[in-house]
DNA sequence: CAAAATTTAATTGTACGCAATTAAATTTGA
DNA sequence: TCAAATTTAATTGCGTACAATTAAATTTTG
């Protein structure tokens, strides 16, 4: 009789688990997260900060999924801490480059723990993240 | 020599491409909800509101794990469209009831195809989808 | 019973995400 | 070559998320 309605039951979305358990592990870092006074978003930045030394926006933006409608904000946060500096490409002015400063270098020290932190308080096999990562690459590729 | 870092990589981080997996596929909701005049945040909203029809602020909240901070302006917003009423109960004044209007009611006419319309994007099959349906509720878990 | 504790929704303030637009720099192509 | 198209970051505006606080109603407890 309701039949119709069946694909419209919140249990039978699969977007919804995928959207509240993302909200709920972003939420797992704060505390971690706290202690080195970066939001998620900051620190998935650092982490390509850490990771490259030196990037564009652009390039950054393709890493992260973010365009600079969200990076800049975030960016210029980042630089107000001394974390990374923002500079003009010399060779092509269009193109930001976004450089890590001594004291973002630094903040690493502290930050090289969190994904322990964090992964304590997640429930997987080893087996179980591997393969959820995997669906998760697959529904990111476009 | 790097070892000491590589738990800082960004591919070797669970949580990011959840959190990118999830913003991809609320994404991919857009055209199909902006067809029946709908963000992602009010269709789920929409879903509960047409699987229980009156329902207060609070139950709503934990099925959607959303504070009234974050529900009480999409409410607001779907009052305005005509689709729900907000009432406070009359045996407990702290509550706030939600019900579903005929107009609310209607709107599921149009919405009864945007699962359809999404899972066409989606390059899961059936056993990957219910694999990681099961992996994101044992997230959920508290 | 009455004070204290709890529950609930709303409000406030901060930080995203993202579409759309703008403006500047660069590349392309007739 | 130089006008048109493209690329890039920034800006603007809207809609969440969520922590913290507030205020009202209800429940608990001494």
């Amino acid at each position: 009789m309701d039949e119709k309605y069946e694909s419209l039951k919140l249990e039978n979305q699969l977007c919804f688990p995928l959207y509240a358990a993302s909200r709920e592990i972003v939420n797992r870092y704060k505390t971690a997260l706290d202690n080195i006074g970066l939001t998620y978003t900051q620190y998935i930045t650092m982490l390509v900060m850490w990771e490259h030394k030196c990037i564009s926006v652009r390039d950054m933006g393709k890493l992260l999924y973010l365009d600079s409608g969200t990076l800049t904000p975030v960016l210029k946060k980042l630089e107000q801490k001394g974390l990374v500096l923002r500079k003009r490409d010399s060779s092509d002015e269009r193109l930001l480059n976004v450089t890590l400063t001594d004291e973002g270098l630094a903040l690493r020290e502290k930050a090289v723990d969190v994904p322990q932190q964090v992964k304590c308080t997640l429930n997987l096999s080893q087996e179980e993240a591997i393969f959820l990562y995997g669906i998760l690459q697959k529904l990111l590729e476009k």
